[in-house]
DNA sequence: TATTGTTATACTCTATAACTATA
DNA sequence: TATAGTTATAGAGTATAACAATA
């Protein structure tokens, strides 16, 4: 798996017990989180890229044209339209004429596409979910308290 | 910031008030995780590549030759060369001969590959203490205790 | 004339294969 | 002969610039 940090964490020292400070629980949960990630991310379950994986998401959640999917992915206009020529090409996406303007085509999933992408996440959640399996009740009670925070905390 | 999920998430029922599943909770924080670890990653004040970020975080861990940084970064050994190319050319990495081996060369940071590591390392933990300074002490002491089983989670 | 989308071209990061220098 | 590292070359994914078709 790639890309890890190795970090030398700001001292805590474990004689002094005391309350750590905002730093060091941001700088300890961050490099956490981001483990998790990594882990899902280099799994060998994915069976495709992630920029590729990015786009099949927000079309199974509304139906774009190119334009819309580069912005919302912060790519140029052309790297959305050759991610989006793979796609096609794999049999996950269509393009459909927009009734009401010739220039620009309405992207979906096809039915192999929306198929594909379950299973994929499919996969991500369970490389969480075995890991998940080896701690008790209360523990997990915790990491579910924490999913909300951590949710409030990437909104920012 | 680019890549997102925006999952359906597996249907939990708010009236049903029961505990969540295992896969639930795995979705919903493994979705958490990664969106922290995104808006570390896609943040503006990363000046410097992920490759080559990590390749600085092994350097200040220990010294190495270029073919343990490449086996322990899982790329090839020109990736890895072209990486330390570019990082010895910005002056952030030294070569020194060794002295028992002369196909090999240690390398280490320099002062100012350790400053700009270091100033990086910082600017990812700002990005998090900013986002935790909006909780509770309660709330932060949660998340400090998921830490713990975050990094146990990661480990696998 | 402005906008949607694609093609042309180039730069970066990755890889495998081939080469140089040293063991 | 085997190993450490680099150079040569090629394949993705990204970008900007230029072009086509349509509004």
């Amino acid at each position: 798996m790639p890309p890890a940090e190795t970090s030398a964490p700001p001292g805590r020292d474990a004689a002094t017990e005391q309350a750590p400070t905002i730093e060091q629980v941001a700088h300890d949960l961050r490099l956490a989180c981001m483990r998790i990630s990594r882990g899902v991310r280099f799994d060998q379950r994915n069976e495709i890229q992630p920029h590729l994986f990015s786009v099949l998401a927000r079309l199974d959640a509304a139906s774009r044209t190119a334009a819309e999917l580069a912005a919302i992915e912060r790519v140029s206009p052309p790297s959305m339209s050759k991610s989006v020529g793979v796609l096609v090409e794999r049999g996950f996406v269509r393009r459909d004429a927009d009734p009401d303007d010739g220039r620009q085509s309405i992207l979906s999933l096809t039915p192999d596409g929306e198929d594909f992408l379950a299973r994929q996440r499919q996969a991500r959640d369970d490389w969480m979910t075995e890991r998940l399996e080896g701690l008790t009740e209360e523990e997990r009670a915790v990491l579910e308290r924490a999913t909300v925070l951590l949710n409030r905390v990437a909104a920012g």
